[in-house]
DNA sequence: CCTCGAATAGAAAGCGCTTGCTGCAGTGCT
DNA sequence: AGCACTGCAGCAAGCGCTTTCTATTCGAGG
């Protein structure tokens, strides 16, 4: 029924092992018999049988991609990015790999069961993207299961998430406390002091991290924060939404809105708007990430550019070896301020800025 | 080394054989033979060797995915969909399938070369998403390829994509004739006469069937199209943006303007504001897909909403053969117009609109 | 003309798992 | 007691490929 190398051998009147030398390319073949190799290929129209060749060789070309989900575009463009820089050539058999995004829905359980579906595949590397979950069985189960994959071969690399403690995976960390303080930072600059914040769900190191560098920036400058100026949900537009609402319930004078990331922000602005709010007039916002709708959205959202494209790319020439890890194997990854239009000096405070 | 089944059958002190059924869970195991496996498999920590299973088994547990633009939500939400009807119970060892999503980047060769590699290893199913390209010898290639999958047993199933002629795979295809009708009828209801149209990259199916209902439903109107109101371009924000600034130059009177998808839209609604327009009381912007962003667009976009997220599911369901296949095994997906604050009665013609 | 080594092809032993078939108790019949 | 079953476990034959080791050929040097 289907064709093998047997018989591709037999057609080009080799020995199977030539044919499997022809396609693996690393090892003397004489051209005339790897032109009748090549054309009793074509001729039969085969193809390498993944599974036997991974079995025999001990090794596959099978490459994880783990977000935390799939339809949201911060994940999307550094999934594509690894994932261009993984299908090139450079490996065996015509340099192909098979680089593929597995969606863990921000699941610890699914998080872990992929990781042993890519270990039961024998995959050649793992990259996990985006913010871990912080409850401790767990991420010690995840280092657990990543040491065990480093030692079965696969080369593993944290893209755009804090370094694993224990673990000898190479680590992109995106710079989320920085670029939370920086962001704040600019909205203090501006003169606000009443500042409402949208955080991410609680126990992802990405929420923590960004509203740490909030936290900080409102201290440094001598701002006592209300604790009911931060609502924690998830990371989409319906959370901004309503936890935008909330805020403004609890406190009315809110002079900005700072958003857990961009989708977010989009959610608070229709709040806003919907309360009747101008944005920046009345109520700042802002973002994080940068992803290319917010500067189209009205007024053009402040935010914290993170490089996501050339972060996926870098990590994925890791994963692929074709890029020096960086030293101690771990980069810190900075993001940018991006000031648009939905930031600026709150209505009452025309003061004078100080930026 | 690594541990195999054999170390598991040892320590359990049963035959390979044994532990092989207690894994997969397909034939009679006492009880208490079954524990005592299980107990050793725990023990030694022992995850199956997947390529040396689905060789024995000429089967594989991996499911491709394979969509034009990962960075794309729309995208994004139809591959979450699916594969979340994929990563649940009912398949082998422990219902456990691998769910993966490959990137073509909109790319004839990569979209082959999946393809490829998922015959390769043996898929057990592949679904493709999204347009396809029109390409005469392509478009045979894929179906030749298709053909072949499916001989080998992959179950082979078309989301928001036309049929595959000369193929038996399953095709759930989106309306986008329809939709685009309906949204320039919308349009001409309220009066507009003159409405560029952005379309996406040529000789794409969802490129094309757009663009003739939005050409129907004027020819419908009586209106002629003038051919200076079509531009073509990529399926993203900057190609609407240039492509209005395109439009305005070539017909300053415009009153309408209607793009392939909402992330196009949104450049064209960033063109058109920096062109000083006003939307709608100057020019009337319209999308495609109804992205969870386009409710929060200023104005909101009005749009043909596709059920993405429940077709998707119900791809990955009959993937996972856990669904009837539609009879005839085609289905049409209706998208639903979604009138919102982007489209008004044009400027001039102040007329009473007849819808 | 013979020898030696480089270059190339083949033989064969697995890689770790699945599964058809066989074997062997124990059970319920006659 | 003898028999046909049923239920459960083991044997062993591969699945299709890679790779080590061995054989052959051929050209060059002695």
């Amino acid at each position: 029924m289907t064709v093998t190398l047997a018989d591709v051998a037999a057609r080009a009147q080799v020995s199977p092992a030539t044919v499997s030398r022809v396609l693996n390319g690393n090892y003397p073949v004489a051209a005339s018999t790897r032109e009748r190799v090549l054309r009793a290929v074509d001729e039969l129209d085969y193809v390498l049988n993944g599974p036997a060749s991974a079995l025999a060789a001990a090794t596959s070309d099978l490459v994880g991609i783990l977000v935390n989900d799939i339809a949201d575009p911060f994940f999307g463009i550094m999934a594509g990015a690894i994932q261009s820089e993984i299908g090139g050539p450079g490996g065996r058999a015509g340099g192909e790999r098979l680089a593929v995004v597995c969606n863990t829905g921000g699941s610890p359980e699914r998080e872990l069961t992929y990781l042993t579906l890519l270990q039961r595949q024998r995959a050649a590397a793992v990259v996990l993207t985006g913010g871990a979950v912080e409850d401790q069985p767990h991420a010690a189960a995840v280092a657990a299961k990543l040491r065990k994959l480093a030692d079965a071969g696969t080369r593993i690399v944290l893209c755009g998430r804090p370094p694993a403690p224990d673990t000898d995976a190479v680590a992109l960390t995106f710079d989320n406390r920085g670029g939370g303080r920086e962001l704040t930072e600019h909205l203090i600059r501006l003169g606000h002091r009443r500042l409402g914040y949208i955080a991410g769900p609680e126990e992802r190191t990405t929420t923590r991290h960004r509203l740490e560098g909030h936290r900080a920036a409102l201290a440094a400058a001598g701002i006592e924060e209300d604790p009911r100026w931060t609502v924690h949900g998830p990371y989409d537009r319906r959370a901004g939404y309503e936890a935008t609402l909330e805020l403004l319930r609890r406190d009315p004078t809110l002079t900005a809105v700072v958003a857990a990331n961009d989708s977010v922000a989009l959610g608070a602005c229709a709040a806003l708007r919907e309360s009747g709010r101008r944005i920046p007039e009345d109520v700042s916002v802002a973002g994080f990430d940068d992803l290319p709708f917010s500067v189209d959205a009205v007024p053009s959202l402040t935010t914290v550019r993170l490089p996501l494209a050339e972060a996926g790319a870098r990590a994925g020439r890791i994963a692929m070896g074709r890029e020096e890890p960086p030293p101690g194997g771990i980069a810190m990854v900075r993001g940018e301020l991006m000031v648009r239009g939905s930031s600026g000096v709150p209505r009452e405070s025309s003061g004078v800025p100080r930026g």
